[in-house]
DNA sequence: CGTAAACGGTAAACAGTGTAAACTGCCCAC
DNA sequence: GTGGGCAGTTTACACTGTTTACCGTTTACG
């Protein structure tokens, strides 16, 4: 049974600066200034090595904001999915897919920092991070609720490649698939090429590398996002989701 | 008539450095230090104020090296391509993925560098650059030649969305197009989907927001190839590009 | 209680970074 | 041969991240 304690009063001083570090690090990324251990404390009334007390590194301080935009962006994308009914996640996965790519090419400071930044070295506690990662979860979430009405196929852990039946067997992705049975694991396999398209297409709008009339159509983006349809056994509601797609997109419409 | 001009003493040498800069800054990279104006100067025996004679600033350095790497990949790309027949570009294509993903894999940091370098901010000389992009002319060639031998379906000018259409007619991105006529240029169409595919796989990978024995084994990468075949009218040789794409990634196997 | 250790913070310093200004010497064109 | 532009240096400024030594306050414990 676990000792649940009460916070002692330092703890508790030192979780309230843990916040205002994150809170202050993100203010200073949405106002277009760069995120330095020196900025971040000034703003705090601190100088920088005070903030080794907390961050071991300003690489560590970048993880940590990173997460939090994560979760802050999550809600973005939660908040456009329940414009839709819970009984259309289809309909709220395609709302969430948009408010992704417009979070994306709103903030491109942010989606970088949290999507393009290289994980492998460390393998410190930022894949541990990564691994609680909310938006993660969220997606995954809503696919499942897509399978539960669709039933689309997906792969039998047999005909998976033996290291993807590892991966699906004990993701170490982001991934809420605790309740998913191991048999049905094969799951995750077409959540992780749904992913990758979206995040594929994404992050080349993101970084550019695309003629931007076609970014600012959303042609390419649309086009992805319609191709996954049969992946998850929506191809029969191409033409209703199609719509809901370009209303999603003319909200934002610049 | 242009003006042939036989470049002066001064020019020669003012070339020269450029190549110098660039060549270290290369080797920099390779050695895994960081590029900063005053390491490439140490290196050449200058010091760092005087690189601002040839760049106006250390992103414009940046966005030259950028360029180079991506000259330098390409003949990787073209090297692995051409251990396939002239004839066979699909099998070509396949070995310039491969080598494409490997590249990212091995060389993150250059990676990151050339394809994760956003571009919008200064509109100025790196949108220029990023047309004159190596890489993007190889793989629109190739593409070409793939569909002179299959005639795969692509869409008509009027079937694209307007912004799309204007992309394709006059491409601010790298594509070797001159030569394809206007009423065909619907195939930009097709290599913007297929570069999307492959950017977008490659990227997740090399970032490492997917599952490290996913990489290892390649199978995302593979999935994501095989799926785009049909849209190169490559379904029917779907066999054989498949043991060429195991051989290719046998190839650079740890 | 009183004391000692842990905590949270500062100041100073080091080694880097990009960049601007002033200055110097050489090469080339007229 | 002489002036002008070019290539480079020196110096300096304003930033980075990070380490060290120090200092007061807060906490925990004998």
């Amino acid at each position: 049974m676990p000792q649940l304690r009460v916070p002692t009063r330092r703890e508790r001083r030192r979780e309230a600066t843990y916040d205002e570090i994150v809170k202050v690090s993100a203010e200073l990324l949405a106002e277009d200034a760069d995120l330095s251990l020196r900025a971040v404390a000034s703003r705090m009334g601190m100088t920088a090595p005070a903030l080794y007390r907390y961050v071991a590194s300003a690489q560590e301080l970048v993880d940590l904001v990173a997460f939090e935009l994560d979760k802050g962006a999550t809600e973005d994308f939660r908040a456009a999915a329940e414009r839709h009914p819970e009984d259309d996640p289809a309909a709220r996965v395609t709302a969430a897919a948009v408010a992704f790519r417009h979070w994306a090419l709103s903030r491109p400071r942010e989606f970088h920092l949290v999507f393009h930044n290289p994980i492998s070295a460390g393998e410190s506690e930022r894949r541990e991070l990564l691994t609680l990662s909310t938006s993660g979860h969220f997606f995954t979430d809503l696919l499942w609720q897509i399978w539960e009405q669709t039933r689309f196929p997906f792969p039998s852990l047999d005909e998976l490649a033996p290291a993807v039946r590892d991966a699906v067997l004990d993701p170490l992705i982001p991934a809420k698939s605790e309740h998913i049975p191991p048999e049905d694991r094969g799951l995750l396999w077409v959540y992780m090429r749904c992913w990758s398209s979206l995040y594929g297409v994404v992050t080349l709008e993101c970084t550019g590398h695309c003629d931007p009339r076609v970014i600012e159509s959303a042609a390419l983006f649309k086009a992805t996002l319609i191709d996954e349809l049969p992946r998850l056994g929506l191809a029969g509601q191409r033409d209703r989701l199609v719509k809901i797609l370009d209303e999603e997109l003319s909200r934002h419409a610049t």
